[in-house]
DNA sequence: TAAAGCTATGACACCGGTTACCAAATGCGC
DNA sequence: GCGCATTTGGTAACCGGTGTCATAGCTTTA
C-alpha cells in the first residue's frame, strides 16, 4: 500500500457535531439539544454527550450556527476616535457586557467628515450581517446615521447625550450636572471671571456642557460678558488658541472651565507659554479624566464620566434589544459623571 | 383572493445567490463564478448576473462563505493594553491592511498576569475559529502563548524585537538604533551624567533599549555608575520612583533617558516636584511619542515608532502566510524608529 | 471525418449547524 | 393488557454559499 495517505490526521481538523453524535451514539439532533439545554433530554443520554464534548473538546462552530439561525451574533463599534483613552475604554466595557455571550465585537472607526462615510457604515453593516452597533460620541450625534444603520435591519446604541433619541437607544451621561458642579465650585473658590471653552459647533455635547457653565454662573447671579465663552474643537491646539483668546482680554479670567481635557492641556500649555502660575495666577477645570490630565503638571481637576460601565451597559442594551423583548429600554442608560478634584484649582490669587 | 399575503417583503429579508441566480436565469453556480471572478465565464452571461447583483444590491453572506470554505476571515488583536493610543494606532494600522480584503478584526484584551489568560486565548481562537492573530507587545514576549496560538492551527504575527520570531512571524522596529542615535544626541549636547530609567526586568524591549543607551555610552567612552541605570515598571508612576532616585544621588545625572514616555511624564513630575527647571537642569527623553509626549510642558523629545505602518504590515504578513504561499516572510518587517526632537532637551546649565 | 480538446454551464453533494416533523419508547389510568 | 399522552430520539430538509464532475456545443488536430 504505497500510496496510501498518512493516517496522521491533521491537528487543525476540529471536531464537529457529527463526530460528537457518532461518538455518543446518538443523533446530531440530541447533540444539539444538549447543547442548546433543551428540556426532555435523558440524564444519562445527557452525561454521555456532555463527556463526549469534554474529551474532545468540542466547539461548535459559530459561522454554521449563524447560518442555520439566519443571524450572528456580530455587534460593530463605530466610532471617529476624538480620543483613544476613550475608545480603548469603551471597547473593554463593551467586551465586558459581552462576556459569556456569543457575541464578538468588529471594531470600525471611521472619518467623519469623509463623503464616503454612509457607504463605509453601510458596507460594514451589510457585509458583516451586524446584530448592532454601538456608535460613540461624537459621530453618535449624527441621526442621519442611526436611521441609514436602522433602516439597514441592524440595532443601534449611541453614547451621549439623553435628548439623541429614546431610552432604548441611548446610553447617557449628565454632563451638564457635573459641569454645574465642577463651576459651581470654582465660584466657591472665589472666581467670578470664569472663562469657557466650548466644543465644537453644534455638538450635543459641546451645548450640554456649556448649559451646565451658563446654569452654575446664573445661579450664582454672576454676570460674565459673552467674550468669556470661546469655541474650541476638542483639539490640544484649538484649547491653546482659545486660551490666547481669553488671557487677552483685560481683565483676564482667573479661572477657565474647558469643555476637554485636551484642550484643558491646551490651557495649561498657554499659560506657561505666557509664564502664568497654574493654578496661582489661573486655574484650570477639564473634562473627561483621560490619562493626560493626571499626567501634566499641576495634574487636572476634571470631569471623570464611567465610559467602562457605560460601554457594558451599551452591549448589554443591544443584546437584551432582540425582537419580542421589551426590557432594553429598561437597560440602565443614565449614568453619574463626577468631579476629580486635583492641583488645577486653587482661590483666585487677586 | 382575500388571504393573499401582502407582496411587502420585509426590509431586512436580503437577497441570496438563489434569488440572483432565479432573476438573472442561471445557476447559482454561475453566480458564485461571477462574484470569485472565474475565468471561462461568457462575457453576455457576466453582464446579465452583474445587472442582477447591482439592481438587488446583493451581497454573499460572508458565514455562508466561510461554512463552505471551511476557514474563515477573521483575525485577532491580541493585547494587554499597555498604552491606549498605540492599540488603536495599531488597529487603524491593522484595519488599512484589511481594508479590500473579506478579513474583519476582532479585538481581545487580556490580563497578561491573570493564570486563566491561556485559558481565554484559546477560548478565543477556537471559538471563532480565527485565521490568524497579531500579538502586540509586551504580551508579544511570551513564547508559549505564540507556540498555543500555533498548536491550535492558527497564525500569528507578533509585534516586537527582530530575535523574538522568524521573519515570517515578527513585525519589528530598531529600538536599539534608536536609542542610541537619542542618547548620542544628549552627549552631543554636552552631556555625561545621564540616567537611564528602563523598562520592566525581562521585556524584550526594556533590554533592547537598554542596550542602546549602553552602546551610545560606551562608543563616546563614558562610563557610567550602575546605579545610573534604575528599573522602571513603564509606568507613570514607577517614573516618578525611578526619577527621586536618580536626582537624589550625587552628583545627579543631568539628562534622563526613559523606556517609555508614561515614564519621561512621570520624570517631568518629579523634576517639578523638586522645583527642577526641565530642560535647563534636566533634560529628558522618552520613548514612544504617545500623545502625552506633546502635551505636557516642555513637550518632550522622544523617539517616535511607525504603528500604524507596522499594524499594516503585520495584517498583509497575516495574510499572505496562507498555506502554500511563501511570500509571508517577504512582507515588510523592519521598521526604522527616529528620534522627535522637542523641547526637552539642551545643554546642561553647568 | 473522426477523435480529441476546450469553453461555458448545470446538477448535486457538502460544509456544520438548525428546525419541522415523525416514530418509538415510556408512563399512566383504566 | 389496552389506549393515550408524554418523553425521547431520529430523519430529512434547509440556511447560503462552494467544490466536483458531467455535459453540450464548438473548435482544433490527425
Amino acid at each position: 500500500m504505497p500510496s496510501q495517505p498518512k493516517p496522521a490526521k491533521r491537528a487543525a481538523a476540529k471536531p464537529t457535531i457529527n463526530d460528537i453524535a457518532r461518538l455518543a451514539g446518538v443523533s446530531k439532533k440530541t447533540v444539539s439539544r444538549v447543547i442548546n439545554r433543551a428540556d426532555s433530554i435523558n440524564p444519562q443520554t445527557r452525561a454521555k454527550v456532555e463527556a463526549m464534548i469534554a474529551e474532545t473538546g468540542y466547539v461548535p462552530n459559530p459561522q454554521a450556527r449563524a447560518l442555520a439561525l439566519g443571524r450572528n451574533f456580530l455587534i460593530g463599534l463605530i466610532h471617529d476616535n476624538p480620543n483613544a483613552q476613550m475608545i480603548l475604554n469603551m471597547q473593554q466595557g463593551i467586551l465586558e457586557g459581552l462576556r459569556d455571550t456569543e457575541f464578538e465585537m468588529l471594531v470600525r472607526p471611521v472619518d467623519r467628515t469623509s463623503p464616503a462615510l454612509f457607504d463605509d457604515v453601510e458596507r460594514f453593516i451589510s457585509r458583516q450581517r451586524l446584530f448592532g452597533v454601538v456608535i460613540l460620541p461624537p459621530l453618535s450625534e449624527n441621526d442621519k446615521l442611526a436611521k441609514l444603520v436602522e433602516s439597514l435591519g441592524c440595532r443601534y446604541v449611541r453614547m451621549g447625550s439623553a435628548e439623541l433619541d429614546d431610552p432604548q437607544h441611548i446610553v447617557a451621561s449628565n454632563d451638564r450636572d457635573a459641569v454645574r458642579e465642577a463651576v459651581q465650585y470654582l465660584i466657591e473658590q472665589g472666581h467670578r471671571r470664569i472663562g469657557h471653552i466650548t466644543g465644537p459647533n453644534g455638538f450635543r455635547s459641546a451645548i450640554e456642557r456649556q448649559r451646565g457653565y451658563e446654569e452654575a454662573l446664573a445661579a450664582a447671579g454672576i454676570k460674565v460678558p459673552q467674550s468669556m465663552v470661546v469655541a474650541g474643537e476638542y483639539t490640544f491646539d484649538s484649547g491653546v488658541r482659545a486660551t490666547e483668546k481669553l488671557l487677552d482680554m483685560s481683565p483676564p479670567p482667573t479661572a477657565i472651565f474647558a469643555a476637554n481635557d485636551e484642550m484643558a492641556a491646551g490651557v495649561l500649555f498657554a499659560a506657561r507659554l505666557r509664564g502664568l502660575q497654574v493654578p496661582g495666577q489661573l486655574s484650570i477645570i477639564g473634562f473627561d479624566d483621560t490619562p493626560i490630565a493626571s499626567r501634566v503638571w499641576p495634574p487636572l481637576t476634571t470631569v471623570r464620566w464611567p465610559i467602562v460601565a457605560m460601554g457594558r451597559s451599551a452591549a448589554l442594551k443591544l443584546i437584551a434589544s432582540e425582537a419580542g423583548r421589551a426590557d432594553a429600554a429598561e437597560e440602565p442608560w443614565r449614568f453619574v459623571s463626577t468631579l476629580i478634584r486635583r492641583g488645577s484649582v486653587t482661590s483666585p490669587s487677586a
